[in-house]
DNA sequence: ATGCCTTGTCGCACAAGA
């Protein structure tokens, strides 16, 4: 089971974009963030022609996840547990069966956090709480688990051409990526990581100052996999080429391939 | 030091992104 994350930055702007990458690289689980749309004005029926059910989890303007799977879905469930008030549009999992086995796939858009030292930035912590603590409550399960999607940390210093420029911002610091590891830490593989542990991998360039051309990249979408998961991990990739596209995303897809 | 682009919005500039 191929299974994908992409932050398509706005699903009206993208359409043309990831359908052509849809048939191109041909997975059959994809989790996109960034959809920009509320459900019902999210595109099902060009998503569907492709052979894939849909379940969104939209918000008016910002934000907003789905998941596509070519495997069906057994049951989707919207919005990280632990506060009810919190209206944004970042967290969708689903039941996904495939031929050996179901695995739970989730669809994560992490809160950016910037400016430090707003309350943008202790959502942002306290949202990656609430992931730590779903996280460890579906690990008790023991069963395939993969946390996609754009998670805005920056791990490493080697996750950043220029870590230097990042060290005022909320994606490199220090309570970041201390949550992330604590997160990772619970048991999980950090799928990109793991297979290619000393290059140069990013998932994201600025549209601005040409980044891309540079490649002033950081790596900030992640596929964490649960042991059950890692145990069945065969490849993995970062489609760097769509960055190139017309009308790109700023981030690019990153995949896995799973034996499941 | 600042803005650099891009998207969506009851637009005719602005917020938000990272």
């Amino acid at each position: 089971m191929k299974i994908a994350t992409w932050n398509i930055n706005g699903v009206k702007a993208r359409l043309d974009t990831v359908v052509a990458w849809l048939n191109n690289a041909a997975p059959d689980v994809v989790c996109l963030q960034e959809i920009k749309s509320v459900d019902e004005g999210f595109p099902k029926g060009a998503f569907e022609d492709l052979g894939y059910t849909v379940a969104t989890h939209g918000q008016k303007g910002f934000n907003g996840v789905a998941i596509l799977s070519k495997c069906g879905i057994d049951e989707a469930r919207a919005r990280l547990p632990g506060d009810d008030s919190d209206e944004q549009a970042r967290y969708l999992e689903a039941d996904i069966a495939g031929d050996n086995g179901v695995v739970t796939v989730a669809s994560i858009y992490l809160p950016n956090g910037n400016p430090i030292g707003t309350e943008k930035f202790s959502y942002k912590l306290a949202w990656m709480e609430r992931l730590e603590a779903h996280a460890r409550d579906r690990l008790t399960l023991e069963m395939p688990l993969v946390l996609a999607g754009d998670f805005n940390v920056i791990p490493e210093p080697m996750d950043a051409k220029n870590p230097d420029a990042w060290t005022s911002d909320a994606l490199f610091q220090l309570e970041s990526r201390t949550a992330w590891r604590a997160l990772a830490a619970l048991g999980f593989t950090d799928a990109t990581r793991a297979c290619y542990p000393a290059d140069d991998v990013y998932t994201f360039w600025d549209y601005q100052a040409g980044a891309f051309q540079k490649n002033h990249g950081i790596r900030i979408d992640h596929m964490l996999l649960s042991p059950q998961a890692a145990d069945r991990l065969a490849a993995s990739g970062i489609d760097r080429d769509t960055r190139g596209w017309e009308k790109p995303s700023d981030h690019v897809p990153v995949w896995v391939e799973l034996a499941i």
